[in-house]
DNA sequence: AGCCCATTTTGTCTAGGTCAAAATCTCGAT
DNA sequence: ATCGAGATTTTGACCTAGACAAAATGGGCT
C-alpha cells in the first residue's frame, strides 16, 4: 500500500523523508505550507517527491532545531546561512561553560573521525584503568559524550560516527561494569535503571551503572524504552530502593515532566524517584518527589544519603 | 505542542496508542471509519481518548496481523475469538518447525519469570561454555528469542520481563564477543552491521556479530537505527565488503522492501548487502541484489562463499 | 534584574477523499 | 484437481485544509 520509490531516487517520497530527518509527515506538510520550504516535486501521482539536495537542508534545520532554534526563522534561510549559525551557536554553548580541566580528549575525537574504532576502544579501556572506573566515567565519557553530541551540532561529525562512537563506549563501558566484582557485602541500594518511551539513548543509563557498581549498589537495568506501567512492575517484582531514569536533549519536555509525574504517582512511597541527564526541563524547576541529578558526581552523593537513611 | 495527557490516564492519546501498538495514526483513525472499532471516547477538545482495554485488542490485533492475518475479519471479532485465534496461530507456526532438537529451554523461561537475573545470565554463561558460541547462539538464544517472543504474544510475559530478558542476553552475547580472540590472520570479510532506521531491535545483531567473529570476519556495528545514507558512507569510510541488516517482525514491509532497494541501489557494486531476521517479506520473494538469510545458520556458509570468490 | 500578561509561533490533531499495490476470488484450461 | 490469468476487494499511505493548546516571545510594570 505504498507508493513505491523511484528505484532511481533522485527525490524521496515523504515518509522516506521522515525516517531521514526525524521530522514527521505532519510537520513537513505544514512547514511547506506556512513557510514555502520545502517545496518538493510531484510525482505521477500527485505525491510528494523531496529532491536530495532539500533533505540535506531539512537535516541541517533539524539539527538547529534540537540545539533550540526556532523554525520560523530557520527554514526560510539559505543554507550557506544555515551552516554559519551551525558554528556560531556551538560556539556560545562552548563558552557558557569555560574550558575547565579538559584533558586530551581531542585524541579521541581524532580517532573518531579517521573511523580508528579499534583504536579508540583501546585507547579508552587504556584510560579507564589508568583513572579507575568512577574518574574514567565522570572525567573522560562524559565530557566526551558532550564535545561529540557539540561536533554533531556543527555538523562536523556525521551520523554513523555518532553511532560508532555510542558502540565503541558501550563495548567499553559494559566491559567495564562486567569487571566490577559483584556480591560484595553490601548490595543495597538496589536501583532500577531505564528510559521513557521515545528516550532512545542508552549511555547515560550505562554511565549511572557504571558508577552505581563502583558504589556497591544492585544494578537492574531495563535497557531503554520501558513504558511507564511496566517501570512500575518491574520495581515492584524486583524489590528495588530506587528507580533511576535517563533523559536525553532529545526528548520532548512535556513527555518528561507528565512522564515523571505519572510514574511517581504509581510508585510505592518507599521508592525513590531519580532522574538525570542533559534535558534541560529536569534542572528549570524542582518536581515534587523527584531527585534531579544535575551531574553524574552527585550519585555518589545520593547513593551515601540513601544509606544513611533509618528503614 | 503536545496536548497534555491527563495525569490518571484512564485513556491514551492516539499517538500514545500508534507507539504503543506499532498501528499509524492514518490505520487507526481508517479502521475507525471502516469497521467501527476501536471506537475511542473524546476528550474535553474533540480528540480521540482510547481506553486501555481497546488498546490491548488493538495489540491483539497488530499480532494477529504480523502473523498474516488480515485486519477485516479480526477486528471486527471480540477479543476471546481473537485469543482462540492466536492460540492455533501460534500452534500452527509451532507446528511448521516441529520439535527440533529443542533442549531445556523452559527453565530459562522460568527463571526470567521469576525475574532471576542473575540466575539467568550464570546458565546462559554456563551454556555457553559447554556449547560453544556458535552452537550457544544457534540452539539456545535463537530459539529462546521465539519462545519469549511467542509467549509475549500470548500475553503470558510482561512487556519488563522481556525488556529483562533482552539485556540479559544482551549482557552475555556482548561478554561472549568480547572473548574471542581478535586479530587471526584472515579478518575479512569486513561486515557492517546495523537496523534501519523504526527497527529497534539490536539482539538480531548482535547474534550476527557472535557468529561472524567465530567465523574470523571482522564486525563492524552501528547499533540500531542508523540513516540509509550514513549507512551507505559507513561503507564507504570502513572499507566493508559487507552491509548486514536484521529486522524484527515489527518492521513495515514496505519500509524493509523499499529501504533495501534504496540502500542496494546507494551502495557500490562490490559490496554485498546480507538481510536477516524474522520480518516475513524478507522471504517472500527474492530482492535484487540482496542476500535473504532464512537463518542464522546460513552466515557461516555465506561468510565461506564470500571467501572462495575470486578478488 | 524579575514577574505577569498579551501575542505569536508551532506541531499535532481532525475530517473525509483518492488511489496503487497486495490479497483474494473466479473461471477456464490443462 | 491443479494451475494460471484476469477481475475484484481490501488495505494503508497520502492528500488538502482547518482548528487549537502549549510553548516561546515580547513588552510593560514594578
Amino acid at each position: 500500500m505504498s507508493r513505491r520509490a523511484d528505484l532511481k531516487p533522485i527525490t524521496l517520497s515523504i515518509s522516506a523523508v521522515e525516517r531521514d530527518t526525524g521530522l514527521s509527515k505532519d510537520t513537513l506538510r505544514v512547514w511547506e505550507r506556512r513557510y514555502g520550504f520545502p517545496t518538493p516535486d510531484r510525482d505521477s501521482i500527485g505525491e510528494r517527491a523531496y529532491p536530495l539536495d532539500q533533505v540535506e537542508k531539512l537535516r541541517i534545520v533539524k539539527r538547529l532545531l534540537d540545539a533550540g532554534h526556532r523554525p520560523g526563522r530557520m527554514v526560510p534561510m539559505p543554507v550557506d546561512e544555515l551552516h554559519r549559525l551551525s558554528e556560531t551557536t556551538v560556539g556560545l554553548a562552548a563558552r557558557a561553560q569555560p574550558a575547565q580541566a579538559t584533558p586530551d580528549l581531542s585524541g579521541y575525537l581524532d580517532l573518531l573521525r579517521e573511523h580508528q574504532v579499534e583504536g579508540l576502544r583501546r585507547q579508552l579501556g587504556q584510560a579507564r584503568v589508568q583513572l579507575g572506573l568512577g574518574r574514567f566515567v565522570i572525567e573522560v565519557i562524559s565530557s566526551l559524550n558532550t564535545l561529540v553530541g557539540e561536533a554533531w551540532m556543527r555538523g562536523q561529525l556525521e551520523i554513523f560516527e555518532e553511532h560508532l562512537y555510542s558502540e565503541s563506549v558501550q563495548v567499553v563501558l559494559r566491559e567495564a561494569i562486567h569487571s566490577v566484582p559483584v556480591g560484595t557485602p553490601i548490595d543495597r541500594p538496589c536501583v532500577l535503571l531505564t528510559t521513557f518511551p521515545g528516550e532512545p539513548h542508552g549511555l547515560g543509563l550505562l554511565m549511572a551503572e557504571a558508577l552505581l557498581a563502583v558504589d556497591g549498589a544492585r544494578c537492574l537495568s531495563l535497557g531503554v524504552q520501558t513504558p511507564i506501567w511496566d517501570t512500575v512492575l518491574a520495581a515492584a517484582a524486583c524489590r528495588c530502593d530506587i528507580v533511576a531514569l535517563s533523559f536525553s536533549g532529545c526528548m520532548n519536555p512535556n513527555q518528561v515532566v507528565d512522564g515523571l509525574a505519572e510514574l511517581r504517582a504509581k510508585l510505592p512511597q518507599g521508592v525513590e524517584l531519580w532522574a538525570g541527564g542533559s534535558a534541560p526541563v529536569l534542572h528549570r524547576r524542582p518536581l515534587p518527589g523527584v531527585t534531579a541529578m544535575a551531574s553524574l558526581n552527585q550519585i555518589h552523593a545520593e547513593v551515601s544519603r540513601w544509606r544513611g537513611l533509618a528503614r
